[in-house]
DNA sequence: TTCCGCAGAGAACGCCCGTTCTCTAGACTA
DNA sequence: TAGTCTAGAGAACGGGCGTTCTCTGCGGAA
């Protein structure tokens, strides 16, 4: 088996036993028997196991956002659309049977203060959907897109822990009437005003 | 030494260490030394580890909104006022030095999908508040308090998940700009509207 | 064919953790 | 005072984990 492949398949089980169970809670030899690679691959392809589950972080932060702003892009005409588009994919996110909670948030909880490298991810992670959501409030005409952008960005975060915790996708629901409310309140006035 | 006083340095020592550190990475025998009481009397007040952390968290609920309703009570004159007080109590949390987030979204991040008392706990508590400030909504004048509760909810989450993370506990200053406006747009206009 | 190197399987190692057990010393009772 | 009971200190135990090591067998080069 090519290196670059057992790459592929260590992280592949990594991104589903940690998001499932938790770190802490996965050993090195299950993650391995669960990506059918040898240990001996697995520490050439990793050197610890702090260094597979930044890996981890890293890859999951990227196609997290790329997944999201890929909807968004597709199931909006308008700029105005774009915001609302991202908490009608975190509803589907949601309500998937496998969703459990954002897996920067959880595994901040449970490594961020032991750990540098987790801590850092989930900024990095935060911070990076933070500025594509700026970038969604910046194409509106609002008074203040920075201010909006904080605020959205709050709903986010809490409709994911909320949708986790009590097991009901709705928060995302919640959330993206509260998003349109405040979008609406920023809306510099310049014609109609949406209910 | 009492047993009562040993369960309660038991459980000011779990409160800080878990909070602080997580609780996979803090040791019985480090709980112990903490709370200055043998290893034997640790058993004898909790039959596990299982059961401290359970009963750790049932208290820190308890404390923790007991905390903040009390802030809400003293610090605001107007049913108007007291959702915006939650926000004003939670920005001086954020800002607390030992502040680590939320422990019960840090505890069911951890442990959720481990252990079910654990999220029972997290359930339980997120339920409490959830009532709480259903509580408030109730008080004004707004054409659906349930919704509005379940919006401020979610800031109320958002906001410390974001301080948590960022280290920045302006977020909570942003949960609570928000909050003025989603209780403004949901109350019915019978008078002047506030800005 | 023979030799070399590498990959896989899994045993081994050292450490830590939750929990239990043992030993000792002191306090209380008759 | 003698006997008993209890609490504390810490050793011991069993198991799990991250990491490394060893052994075996196969594939390719000379």
């Amino acid at each position: 088996m090519d290196e670059d492949e057992a790459r592929v398949r260590l992280l592949d089980a990594a991104e589903r036993l940690f998001y499932r169970r938790g770190i802490q809670a996965v050993g090195m030899d299950e993650l391995r028997a669960a990506a059918g690679v040898s240990l001996k691959r697995l520490y050439q392809c990793f050197g610890s196991k702090q260094e597979l589950v930044e890996a981890y972080l890293r890859r999951r932060d990227g196609r997290w956002r790329a997944a999201l702003f890929a909807y968004v892009d597709e199931h909006s005409a308008t700029p105005e659309d774009r915001p609302l588009a991202v908490f009608d994919w975190l509803h589907a996110w949601c309500a998937d049977p496998d969703f459990r909670g954002c897996a920067f948030i959880n595994s901040f909880g449970e490594l961020g203060a032991v750990s540098d490298g987790v801590a850092q991810a989930a900024r990095d992670h935060k911070q990076a959907v933070h500025e594509h959501i700026l970038d969604l409030t910046r194409a509106l005409c609002v008074t203040d897109p920075v201010a909006l952008a904080a605020q959205l960005l709050l709903l986010v975060d809490g409709a994911i822990t909320t949708a986790a915790i009590s097991g009901d996708p709705e928060a995302a629901r919640h959330a993206r009437h509260a998003a349109q409310i405040l979008i609406a309140a920023a809306t510099v006035p310049s014609g109609a005003v949406r209910s």
